[in-house]
DNA sequence: TATGAATGAGACTTCATTCAT
DNA sequence: CATGAATGAAGTCTCATTCAT
């Protein structure tokens, strides 16, 4: 067999999914213990890898939990930002924007968690890149915004404002799906209650509300 | 002296304190650290009694946490209730909503670090007493949505949308204050960025917004 | 009231009181538990005399323990030689030791149990005064056989193993009357197992062997 | 070098030899300290391994305290057992018996202190298949008795009475062997006070009792 | 590169004992 | 005499990390 390879994958093929496995498996459980809840162990267990590896590839627990953050919001400003072509309206821009986010999040579920996590520690572990890569974010919506005001269908609104309106929202809807069952009970009588209370289902909803609160 | 009494206060007088001392100490060091970071030391030091009268008074760790949650969304319905008195309008009604969420946050700032690293976790703390709290709370806005709708000011919109947008909301501005100035400097040129972003001069802002979403 | 009287009880018949409810649950809970696994709380909820007050009455665990051995072992000797009249025929009298033996520990279930864990732990608690008091009863079965072998009924046989013999068999018979049943069912067709095995029931065995061993 | 292999032991010899040297020093600890009064530190200690190793091989204290006592009971039953050859006379089967009772308990220092400490603790930690193999001796002790019985030398007894006489005496005899000197100046005149009081030397006093009480 | 063995540091928890009235 | 409050010391257990091959 060939020097440098195993099976049909060269060394290289065979580290990268070995990390690739890691930050997955890290990623899970960050996401559902927090940092100081997820164990290394855990990790070495649900990514088939040998603890000692994780040490020898990527670095201490710290180290992991980095990397985990970096690949966690590595392209969501791309992903956010895609699609939001110069030739549409402001409305529409505004709906894919809001359904990149929604997409990223409903394509990464550790996603959510990890933001709130990592927002009620104080945004300890958001490095300089991530808050540039939110920068980059609020200027696409502050983009959006002022091409609204400037043909007259959006109100002149604080972009924070509305940037923090649109992922907490979505944020607390993606999270609050387990129990939103719970409360649906309440709402007997009340004709739109959808019994499927699933993510996409509701982002009409949401968008809905966003556009009528934007427009002029 | 009287019996049962230590200098002016009476024993159980001093075991209340010592329970409330622990509670608070645990209430901020919950909230900064989450379940698993927090330290019972550090804990101890904080409310500045001995360890082991944590264990003597309230129980272990668990407990303990349990304790704070409890004591933390204890009164929460009733002080966002408070206030919403029949003869306002649903406008007025539903601005009186906003503020209580707010000033409750700010009164006690641990609570939305607590809130949100207990969504995160899947709300495996959230007792029953809790989500009975929640679903009193949805009650009320489902009251001031159908009220507004009937006298035709607000359109007909599922209520856990509006409550989770608002308190996605909050909790984000909450806990995005103190990163919000990093961001500031991008939205030059922009009349209405305030020089003092805090909580207070914000709400307006998303008073604003909501109602515009609201009003039919 | 008179001075020094509390209800119809003297100050000191109070103590004394006391005291008394404190050795009894003191030594219940070193027989189930041993000297490590007692917990002085436990010894106060049981006797239902304050904590603090075991050691200003008393002393600390060790001091109570002290006691407690004392209090077990006080009167042994005395029981034990009791009724051992030298009128009586050997057999008669070595009867008589072994049902004092018997009645002893039937009359304070935790002296076995103590006596087995001193034992096991190398007699460490076992004061002077005690094996001075077991020297006494050694002294007598020592008459005893002596008189036995001088009037031509027993054998010469070492006091210490007959004495050991006697103190092992009642010990462990005493205490595996709990796990016994479990054994009964691998005797079947044997005609005389005892439905009953209670150790009353068992004591004329006991007897009947040591005797034999014995007579000459 | 061969994989797996650490110098001269393979990895599951070194993790073997660590479980040995854990389970040693347990049983030591155990039998002179009992359960509670033993600590996980001095196992540790004593074993020449780190703590967290006692931990990472067997589980916790109670975990390893079952090991000890499987450990120690293991093979009890088969060393009782052993060299009881169908051809033997009664006599002799039971001669083997309890010298098998006694070397077992000589091998194994620290067996008759653990089993009286169980005894006396209520044979909580007796498991399931400890009783059965108790049960397995008495089988076997029934087995000489009824032999005895057919072939006309020994009388009619209850086997259980005869183990616990047995296992009683040898115990106590054991156990009393670091007291017993204070004792054997009270015998001064008769002839036959062994100046050595070993455990070996009065073996045969015990097989002489053992055997009177049980011949026809 | 890979892995099972091993451990130091530190977390949680208990408990005998003392304090303060 | 009596008692609830309080705590230092010590025990059990865990876990991130390193070692040895």
């Amino acid at each position: 067999m060939e020097k440098g390879k195993i099976g049909t994958k060269t060394l290289e093929e065979k580290r990268d999914e070995s990390i690739q496995k890691i930050l997955h498996a890290a990623m899970e459980v960050f996401a559902e213990l927090g940092y100081e809840g997820a164990r290394v162990d855990e990790i070495a267990k649900r990514s088939g890898v040998n603890k000692a590896m994780i040490y020898y590839r990527i670095g201490d627990k710290g180290k992991l939990y980095e990397e985990v953050i970096h690949y966690v919001f590595g392209d969501t400003v791309e992903r956010i930002s895609k699609n939001i072509k110069d030739e549409l309206s402001p409305e529409e821009k505004f709906k894919v924007y809001l359904e990149n986010i929604t997409k990223t999040m409903a394509e990464h579920p550790p996603l959510p968690r990890i933001m709130m996590r990592e927002i009620a520690s104080g945004w300890t572990n958001f490095s300089e890149a991530i808050v540039k890569d939110i920068s980059g974010i609020l200027v696409i919506i502050k983009g959006i915004i002022d091409d609204g005001v400037r043909k007259g269908v959006f109100i002149d609104i604080n972009p924070i404002v509305v940037h923090l309106m649109a992922i907490g929202t979505i944020l607390l809807f993606n999270l609050s799906m387990p129990v939103r069952q719970n409360f649906y009970h309440l709402l007997e009588g009340k004709i739109d209650v959808p019994k499927d209370a699933s993510f996409e289902h509701i982002l009409p909803d949401i968008e809905k509300m966003m556009l009528r609160a934007l427009k002029a």
